[in-house]
DNA sequence: CTGGATCCAAAAAGATACTG
DNA sequence: CAGTATCTTTTTGGATCCAG
């Protein structure tokens, strides 16, 4: 147990705070469902169409991991047809001015990138 | 009628601006490697010391890749030993303010994420 | 029907040895 | 010093199946 915690304080102390921001955001999709959780509460298959690209296997497990950093929300609602929604926890909301450059670096660059 | 459809065309087709931002910089260590080359001129193996984490294969590959879409420019100088210098393009340092919020960010949270 | 799990293939990343 | 080549491990993608 010590060992472990010493371990994870020297890895921080030679870490630039990037890569602590990376850890969180790295991932496939993170970022995009960030992107569309980043106003309001959302349903799974709400998510799933904002996300055509991905599969519903991928956006649980991205969810999952988002979940456990604290980043998201995951309330459950005991009814028929089951429905879940996922939103931005306090933690999460802070992420958004990093969301919000790449929004607009996007849109000065997108015609420039095929 | 004719315009739901329209709407939900265009929702379809058009590509997000942050999807478009994660195109060029999704892949791992980009974003690091963007961070290390931000202020000066880079050779290789000063980049790789700078990130000890990665192996010479990746770096090289994703190096390959920034320079491909014209966010980093490699100069290579015929000497013995051999010497390759590594720089942000223009269109390269367009992307400084994203990785300034990446930082910003990981120098407030660095303590919090366990 | 919605949310989620499982199996298998493909792609990306990691480790390591070798070269001009 | 700055790469290649090759192999193993991890992550992602697709299809299919399951519970309520």
């Amino acid at each position: 147990m010590t060992k472990k915690i010493n371990q994870n304080i020297e890895e921080k102390i030679e870490k630039c705070p990037v890569e602590t921001a990376l850890d969180v955001l790295a991932g496939k999709w993170k970022i995009l469902i960030l992107w569309y959780l980043r106003a309001e509460t959302k349903r799974f298959n709400e998510l799933q169409k904002s996300l055509p690209r991905t599969t519903q296997k991928m956006l649980i497990q991205k969810l999952r991991e988002l979940e456990k950093d604290g980043i998201v929300h995951r309330e459950v609602y005991p009814v028929v047809p089951p429905k879940v929604e996922y939103s931005l926890t306090k933690y999460g909301e802070t992420l958004k001015p990093i969301i919000k450059q790449l929004y607009l670096w996007g849109e000065i660059h997108k015609n420039e990138h095929t």
